[in-house]
RNA sequence: GGCUGCGUAGUUCAAUGGAUAGAAUAGGAGUUUCCUAAACUCUAGAUCUAGGUUCGAUUCCUAGCGCGGCUACCA
């Protein structure tokens, strides 16, 4: 059992004894012991003073000394500072964290019977996968693997967004222009080769629509607009030139003009028709989308395979989107949802705090949030999870939402047990990523630029001049990606994060190259320690030096710091743990020698922490989804 | 406008309402005849503003300022 989680059951067992009141576990704090005090972990009184009416030397000197007595072999000293009460934990107890010393699944709990679904990565196919994708990726990888780390059977699942007017650009500008191009003749992986084709749409598009837009700017009128565009018109042709109107509400009428402009041109009028004809199953435009997915499907799995991606159930759009329907047929018979006179179905979610939403088109074909509840329902028939993390940025926290509240409306079983991993935005320095500006950082040509930066330091350093090509390669990989998994999984998910090219390549300080070294250089003792021979069955130093109790006080911390990482949906906790650990192993190796230790007695304890240490960090960068080398 | 999230060292990030707000990096000063210096040691440096709640507030509440996101019969 976890120390904190012991020592507040001992907690509550003294109180009782001595007061007579059984307090519940969330009423007792415990922290680490700041350095500048005597002690190990820390609980603070203040908060049980009042409902104890006592005062806080009092207390302290009571429960301290109880503790004492009660678990003599754990606590072996005590002092209260003001209302903290400090204890110290016996030197024999930090040792016996080392009978894992030989088990490499240091950490990993039993299975505990509960299912659970994380769906992450979430591509569309009309573009290759960009940084944005990578911290989508990583962290829906990492949550599941911590989720399995805790006990839950995982099923990690992918929606590919394959159908629809983002993929119609895409293919409708690979026919005017592509003259036969494929990946093979243009030497291009598949996603990027359709890619480009889509930027060449919004090339073309952008010319098309600038005179369509002066038109509008002035006042004139253009042929293409839809009936209800035709209506917002006056209003806003009189919003732009408005000098009384502020600054960013001419801005937006300014955009709302310029989509109406995109919406008028030709092209978009020939992507509405291939989308139209893909939905009716059109022969020739159905095989387009097949060959052109087909390419992209090739240059992801590619990504996938580098990243380490990997789905256990994979769900195509194209597959799901029209599911949805018939729960919203249903929902509309019990009074969930509702008609209006145009034919197009709603929900009015107003006494919950979000707007009324629509379900259904009035021409009966459906939207996003119907193929997601055709899907959340499908995914149930799979797998009968009790638990489904969605992992999607937090630009969609009110989609997910509201997804969530109409499944519960439904009265489906799986609705309690949804839940949204939402991720803050990847930005750079200069702001936000934009597709339209060229600053879209692409996932390959990072994970190239990575690996080339983990070979040049490595060659300048000349540690492994003797590696094979092979070896090397696969090194290069290791530290290239474990250095930006890390940089993109060390901060909270939940918050925004910078993504600053020029600083970001680091393999210094809180960095996984910084985790992978401590590893690497564990490794290397153990391989002396093998050459001679080293005696395996002597006894280790019962007494404890400062530097070495510190990294076992870390060490026994890990199951806890798993649970938890696991429980907040954070793989930022466990990256923050693996660094300490490393980082005090560190400061452990720099002091005291192990090899050459001042006793047998030493060396033995000392080899075992490196054991230990060496197998939390391999297991704890593995649950993110990062590789330690033998050598580096 | 409505809803919602975020403001912490020069920079990028930490801190279940707890003790003197921690790291990393950049800056300054050091460490290698000794297990890998991608390391270690020392140094300097921060809570947007104004109120409130209480033994105690970076954290909770209110207002303001600043920066995002959402507010589509797109996904």
């Amino acid at each position: 059992m976890q120390l904190t989680v012991a020592l507040k059951q001992m907690a509550i067992a003294v109180i009782n004894d001595l007061y007579g009141v059984l307090l519940p576990e969330t009423s007792i704090t415990i922290t680490e012991t700041k350095p500048d005090f005597e002690g190990d972990y820390t609980i603070v009184l203040f908060g049980l003073l009042k409902q104890l009416r006592q005062s806080p030397d009092g207390l302290g000197m009571a429960m301290g000394q109880a503790l004492q007595a009660a678990h003599p072999d754990m606590v072996v000293g005590f002092t209260v500072v003001k209302g903290f009460l400090n204890l110290t934990i016996s030197d024999a107890y930090w040792l016996n964290t080392l009978q894992h010393t030989h088990n490499t699944q240091y950490g990993w709990q039993p299975a505990n019977g509960k299912k659970l679904m994380v769906e992450y990565s979430s591509p569309n196919t009309n573009k290759p996968l960009h940084l944005g994708h990578l911290r989508n990726n990583f962290l829906g990888w990492s949550v599941a693997e911590l989720y399995k780390a805790t006990g839950y059977e995982v099923v990690k699942t992918c929606i590919v967004n394959d159908r629809g007017v983002h993929i119609c650009k895409s293919m409708l500008a690979w026919q005017k222009f592509g003259q036969g191009a494929t990946p093979q003749s243009t030497n291009k992986k598949g996603d990027h080769l359709v890619g480009d084709y889509y930027v060449m749409f919004e090339q073309a598009l952008k010319a098309e629509t600038a005179p369509l837009l002066e038109k509008l700017r002035a006042g004139e009128a253009v042929a293409g607009l839809d009936a209800v565009a035709a209506e917002k018109l006056p209003l806003l042709q009189a919003k732009i030139h408005d000098a009384a109107l502020a600054p960013e509400k001419r801005d937006e009428a300014q955009a709302a003009l310029t989509e109406m402009a995109r919406n008028a041109t030709p092209l978009m009028a020939e992507v509405r028709q291939m989308l139209l004809k893909w939905e009716q199953g059109d022969a020739e435009t159905i095989a387009l989308w097949q060959t052109m997915n087909g390419w992209v499907y090739a240059g992801f799995d590619a990504t996938y395979q580098r990243i380490g991606s990997n789905f256990d159930l994979v769900y195509y759009e194209s597959e799901t989107y029209l599911l949805g329907k018939q729960r919203v047929e249903e929902g509309l018979a019990l009074g969930v949802f509702y008609k209006k006179a145009d034919g197009s179905v709603w929900i009015d979610l107003s006494t919950d705090g979000f707007d009324e939403k629509l379900v259904l088109r009035k021409d009966g074909t459906s939207v996003y949030m119907t193929q997601d509840i055709g899907l959340a329902e499908r995914k149930y028939a799979d797998f009968a999870m009790d638990e489904s993390i969605y992992v999607v940025g937090d630009e969609q926290n009110y989609h997910l939402s509201v997804l969530k509240l109409i499944c519960q409306k439904l009265n489906m079983p799986f609705a309690g047990g949804i839940k949204h991993l939402s991720y803050g935005m990847v930005e750079l320095p200069t702001g936000r990523m934009k597709s339209r500006e060229g600053t879209v950082v692409d996932a390959d040509d990072l994970c190239n630029e990575m690996e080339g930066v983990a070979a040049a330091k490595t060659l300048e350093l000349g540690k492994v001049n003797d590696f094979e090509p092979h070896e090397l390669a696969a090194l290069y990989a290791t530290l290239g990606m474990g250095a930006l998994k890390f940089y993109l999984l060390r901060v909270d998910p939940k918050k925004r994060m910078i993504f600053n090219p020029e600083e970001s390549i680091d393999f210094h300080g809180f960095t996984g190259p910084f985790v992978q070294y401590t590893y690497a250089r564990i490794q290397s003792v153990l391989r002396k320690m093998d050459d001679r021979g080293a005696n395996a069955t002597a006894a280790h130093s019962s007494s404890l030096l400062p530097a070495e109790k510190a990294v076992l006080v870390l060490l026994e911390q890990f199951e806890g710091q798993i649970a938890l990482a696991a429980a907040e949906m954070n793989p930022s906790i466990l990256a923050g743990y693996v660094f300490l650990l490393a980082k005090t192993f560190n400061g452990l190796y720099a002091e005291h020698s192990i090899v050459g230790a001042e006793s047998i007695e030493k060396q033995v304890l000392r080899l075992k922490i490196c054991r230990l240490v060496a197998t939390v960090l391999k297991n704890g960068m593995g649950l993110l989804g990062i590789g330690v080398p033998a050598r580096m």
